[in-house]
DNA sequence: GTTTTTCTGTAGCGACCACTAGAGAAATAT
DNA sequence: ATATTTCTCTAGTGGTCGCTACAGAAAAAC
């Protein structure tokens, strides 16, 4: 009988009182976006399978209860992770796609993003999804982040034959090579970040990467 | 106490009676160099910590008493697997760089090797030094595969100088941001093909990845 | 043969894993 | 006030982890 999402989130830190549709009992004595965040930093450092439960109600600041009470169990709650990962730390790729006028321009921005996100200070090196997966003795864990990969390489290739559509690109372009070339190219990078290259490092390699593609 | 590596190996079987420096108590019932390969095809399948000494002992069939006897702890094992790995699985890079008359016919064979290496089939795809690390909760074990990879790049970087000393590249060649973008395209064509990347695929994106060089 | 040395199998060690039952505490509604 | 609802804390579940003590089996040396 998980009791699943209930509530309705209580968006602010929802104290005050009278408040329209407040739940009837003891409210819970933590934030729950805080908490999120906090368990996001730790997944992203650690990875799914090296963070215990126990490390999550420690950096959380929370019972075990709790935890299980707001977010389910720990796959449940690495779940919820990888969506606000993505929404707030990945989207810089689906951003560059959407904003540059041309598919080069697109990727050569992201790859740029890249350099910098990647080796942000203040928080974990490298990229989450990439790095959260491997060593992962929790086959749906390993798919969910998989299938998470490769649909970015996939809206790659889409972005890249849209350009070739519009004539800004040759039209014998190989869209799934350069779209796979741009796909290792970041997970490279994550790749080395963790290994301690710093930005200026990483920033060099997506410049020569670029070079691959045909002059506009 | 702990024994270490104790007895000369007995390189073939060692079952012929009358042997010069046979040891003096019962032998040993399992080929030592069989059971590491078992452990080896382990550990790359699964990475270090999802492969449970339990798996270990299944695989190899033997007991965990024997393991422990032959290997040392689980760590140990792991680190003459990454040893046997170099040796055996590892090593098409180094010998693309020794035997290639230009650095850049070097880096394109070990991009074209990799891509068949890593999706050969009967056995793991990808790179276990890549692939073992991450999600590591052991430090020694992240830091020694970390070492092997930065090592692996810091190879390439002198072999690249080397190939500008020699006049076959320019010499304002950027060496260290070269061998990063080969050190990125090897691990993101690892990633790749963990994540279901065919050799074809590989190849194409090895091949588009050459495009930087300079043309000799 | 006996003695010595080493390996193998059973069985289990303490520690940690993800997870939860149950009781009391703290807020609500009435 | 009382009743109701929900959270939080303590404590502990069975399971697996890496690892090992111990006894018996199997080979060597003598």
């Amino acid at each position: 009988m998980h009791s699943m999402v209930s509530r309705a989130e209580n968006e602010g830190s929802g104290a005050h009182p009278g408040s329209p549709s407040r739940p009837r009992g003891r409210p819970r004595s933590f934030d729950r976006a805080t908490a999120l965040e906090k368990a996001l930093m730790a997944f992203w450092e650690q990875g799914y399978e090296a963070t215990s439960v126990s490390d999550l109600t420690r950096a959380m600041d929370i019972g075990a209860p709790s935890l299980y009470a707001a977010f389910g169990d720990k796959r449940s709650l690495f779940e919820e992770v990888v969506q606000v990962y993505g929404a707030r730390y990945g989207s810089f790729g689906d951003r560059a796609l959407a904003e540059e006028p041309t598919a080069r321009a697109a990727v050569e921005r992201m790859l740029r993003e890249a350099a910098a996100e990647y080796t942000a200070p203040g928080r974990p090196h490298g990229c989450l999804v990439v790095h959260a997966a491997t060593n992962c003795s929790t086959p749906e864990v390993e798919q969910l982040l998989r299938d998470r990969r490769n649909a970015n390489i996939a809206a790659l290739e889409n972005r890249i034959r849209a350009g070739v559509a519009a004539g800004e690109l040759p039209a014998d372009t190989d869209a799934a090579a350069l779209a796979r070339h741009a796909g290792a190219m970041i997970q490279g990078m994550s790749q080395q970040a963790r290994d301690g290259a710093s930005r200026e490092q990483l920033e060099a390699l997506a410049e020569i990467a670029m070079t691959i593609w045909p002059r506009s």
